[in-house]
DNA sequence: TTTTAACACGCAAACGTTTTCGTGACTTAT
DNA sequence: ATAAGTCACGAAAACGTTTGCGTGTTAAAA
């Protein structure tokens, strides 16, 4: 088991100092043809790779970049990283991953771990805990520190960075104008609590859509749901909800489902009840998911471009690494991806 | 925007030396109490967290893993991710993620750059191309290197390493044992091409368990797949075969299929062709995925328990990476997972 | 008062690079 | 023959740590 050669090993192999031996495999003309191809070919021989530990040492630059998100296990998340992957890879950087498992404590400590030395800078989307504290303290520090970061999904404008966003209020609003435009008179909507600016921008959106065409908003068709319940584990729960809402409004017609789980509940729970979708309800969903695609009937939805989102969170927060215009003040964007409808058979 | 402190500057403030702060900082009883009660107090005050990157280059270990795996956006390798990411983390150890995108190249590559010092080992999952060109020359390379490497899901005997496996075997066997006793008598296979090691394996288990029950094996009935094609993309592709397999054998009444798409597709086209599922057909699956919970009707299924893969491959390779006995030659060990097979309702 | 020992700290090397600068040995021009 | 200029290479610093060892100061023991 022979260990990876180092520049010192081939200069003393060679009998030449490590200098030369570092210069000469960069082609500096200050050395002679003859070394360098000496050098180069002992190198090659033993498959000599700088250490790139020593190189971010010294050049204080890991070309790492980190990436928290509160849970893998998902389609949309493993998309995004997909899409940073991508243009991470092609920029010349490497991924790390930290999983905060929607916990304020976990996101803070992977944070810590990475911010020091490890990567050179982080994409990520808040825990749900986070967004509950309202406690942003850590992101704060480590831009402060010079490290920079690129949200994306999950934001709030209290934090000063690059954002990546999808437009969810415009995404839902289309959704439920899509629900009108097909004859739904009485339309439920299907979010989560506000905390999470996504589901409220959503919850937005189909209020607003509601409301240019003239259609009173009823409290009685929306159901907002606790979701820091994690719902694949209590899903007879997510559909008593469902049943419930169905039973006492039997004018439901259509339903904006906030997402792809609760959007196949209704569905589900339509079925049961003996409702057609689309026939009798036409059902529209909020994910770029798999189930969507392969559900029967397949269902409908606001397709947010994950991979996309990835993509776009890489090329901003790798510009800002590698300009180090410190002049000016800084200037943040937020990229807003736009999403589109997906029409599969649950709609009309 | 001020950089990390570093022990240096903390030394210059505070008028010693860098080693004093250094020792201070780890309570060293060469240093006086005041001194460390004056170095902790200002280390504090100014969050000071030694560099990572120094400290891999000094104790030449990076505390961090690499996985590398053909696919990110895919359930079973999602769930493997999760898997490492918790052991990973327990014991102090971050993990970096290499997409090989099922191409060979992608995997040397993604490997080189990983290999040159960033990581202490290697926890993968092979590419299809690599199982296609059964060229394994990084793995054997890297291992030589001394970075050891622990396989997953889809392994090869030829490479000698720590490997973590479900039993595919057993696992098909169980299921088709399962059909055959809810009385299925003709009971259709579909799988991929023998190249990958699951699928192959999986077919073997098929056809025991047919043998094992005196029921002839029928060609007609095992349908091959090309999975070098992107059945996500080309599900109508996919459809079309099972549709003939369907439409040639109208006494099929159970089918087995290796992954949780050809079931679902196999269940879409049994609907199509106005068969009952579980009653005309019976189908099982093999796989950890979503799908397969909420597909209607949902699918019964081998389960590979993923994470727990991830989790003894993490194990493992810290394991091996904390000891180092160099002593005895290597000893490599294949942990077999067992399967379950999760009864839901497309068996009766 | 001198020797010894404890104490508190600094020096320097090491991890593996890159890069600036210095310096001998030649070569060329005067 | 001497001055100037190339050429080819080495020494050393730097990135931020940790740690074995040396050392000056003081206090205790002889």
């Amino acid at each position: 088991m022979k260990r990876k050669i180092t520049l010192k090993q081939i200069a003393r192999e060679l009998d030449v100092s490590i200098s030369t031996v570092s210069k000469a495999l960069k082609n500096s003309k200050e050395i002679s043809a003859d070394t360098i191809q000496k050098v180069q070919a002992f190198a090659k021989l033993y498959n000599y790779r700088p250490n790139n530990i020593a190189l971010s040492l010294k050049n204080r630059k890991t070309n790492t970049i980190g990436i928290i998100i509160p849970e893998i296990v998902h389609h949309f998340f493993s998309k995004v990283i997909r899409g940073v992957e991508l243009v991470a890879n092609k920029r010349g950087y490497n991924v790390i991953i930290g999983l905060s498992n929607e916990s304020f404590s976990k996101e803070v400590i992977n944070m810590e771990m990475l911010a020091n030395g490890s990567i050179d800078g982080f994409i990520l989307s808040m825990s749900k805990e986070t967004l509950q504290q309202q406690d942003y303290h850590h992101f704060n520090e480590t831009m402060s520190q010079g490290m920079p970061i690129v949200m994306f999904d999950r934001v709030v404008s209290d934090i000063k960075c690059d954002k990546v966003i999808v437009d969810d209020f415009k995404g839902a609003k289309n959704a439920v104008e899509k629900l009108i435009a097909n004859k739904c008179k009485s339309i439920a909507l299907i979010t989560t609590k506000d905390y999470v600016s996504v589901g409220k921008l959503r919850t937005q959106g189909y209020l607003e859509a509601l409301h240019e065409n003239r259609i009173t908003p009823e409290a009685d068709l929306i159901l907002k749901m606790d979701d820091t319940l994690d719902y694949e584990v209590h899903l007879e729960t997510l559909e008593a909800e469902i049943e419930q809402l169905f039973k006492s409004n039997k004018k439901i017609d259509g339903v904006f489902a906030v997402n792809e789980l609760y959007a196949l509940s209704a569905m589900k729970v339509a079925r049961k009840l003996g409702l057609s979708v689309p026939n009798d309800i036409q059902v529209i969903g909020f994910t770029d998911g798999v189930l969507s695609k392969h559900a029967t009937p397949s269902l409908t939805t606001v397709s947010q471009h994950a991979q996309q989102m990835g993509e776009k969170a890489a090329d901003l927060l790798i510009d800002k690494i590698e300009t180090e215009f410190d002049t000016e003040e800084e200037q943040f964007q937020t990229v807003v991806i736009p999403t589109d409808l997906v029409e599969r058979e649950s709609t009309k």
